[in-house]
DNA sequence: TGTAAAGGTGGGTAAAAGTGGGAAAATATA
DNA sequence: TATATTTTCCCACTTTTACCCACCTTTACA
């Protein structure tokens, strides 16, 4: 199980150090790297990729504006990438630019569970401070569900 | 599977480089351009076109008239275009126009499994900032299907 | 605390991808 | 038929990417 909050940086390749931990519990060297929901990069092993991508693709149609918008936001971007010897993975630039995340920058590896997320340092903590409220409400309907079992 | 966003410039003779990970997924060097839904095109191999032309065609008459509209919008403004040597498909000026693509101007490239959208980069902006509550929706029950399965 | 191994960083180089533009061919115009 | 304009084809140059290797730093352990 994927866990752990890292903080690398992106050199000026656009290259990004996957934090050994994280690399050990991910099988093979391809990953999939596409937009997450929020302003980051979503990261998955293949085969989880495929989960996802199948129920998007799986029950939709071209011609449904929702189904539209998830393939353009979630599916299009997607790219298939190479753990390289040292342990990188290089981002696209589309990618890398659209997570707000600056070459020679400082990125946020996050692993939760089956996938990791990329963050920008600077737009993690934004995203962390204009959320507060919310994980505030959340925690307490967290609360309420965990005592009633 | 086509897959990626990619950022290219259309060059002053209306021609647009199509990245080489989106080429080697299409088999031959002639594809179909033509309007897509919202403001975009939509470039598809010819086998993948003849699936969506022959379910516009066949699930009905010219005597009604949302099927006149899909003929019009989706049928009718069709083009062949053949790839040339270095990679570059030429789009006519009238689908350039009706996408809001301007010479020299960006435009993004979506692989979306089976065919290609074309955007202007400025229309792809306003689309996604639009559509960006949509978005969200779709996302949270994109996210209960999945917790289900 | 010395040494080896693993983890992490930077950069050089060759190949591939992308860009621009000139010349020839085709089409249109006078 | 001569001239102008557009389109197509091709070539050369530039940029980017992929791959590799060397070295520095940290960790583990004797």
């Amino acid at each position: 199980m994927l866990m752990g909050e890292y903080h690398n940086s992106i050199d000026d390749k656009s290259r990004l150090l996957l934090p050994s931990r994280l690399r050990t519990e991910v099988a093979g060297s391809t990953l999939i790297l596409t937009r997450g929901v929020d302003k980051c990069l979503w990261l998955f092993p293949p085969e989880e990729w495929r989960r996802i991508s199948d129920s998007i693709m799986g029950s939709s149609s071209m011609f449904k504006s929702k189904t539209r918008l998830l393939q353009r936001r979630i599916i299009a971007p997607a790219q298939e990438c190479e753990i390289d010897k040292s342990g990188r993975i290089s981002i696209p630039p589309t990618l890398r630019e659209s997570a707000e995340m600056k070459l020679k920058g400082e990125a946020v590896i996050l692993g939760i569970d089956s996938y990791m997320e990329l963050w920008d340092i600077d737009a993690y903590a934004d995203y962390l401070q204009e959320s507060e409220t919310d994980f505030m409400e959340a925690a307490e309907e967290l609360g309420e569900l965990l005592s009633l079992q």
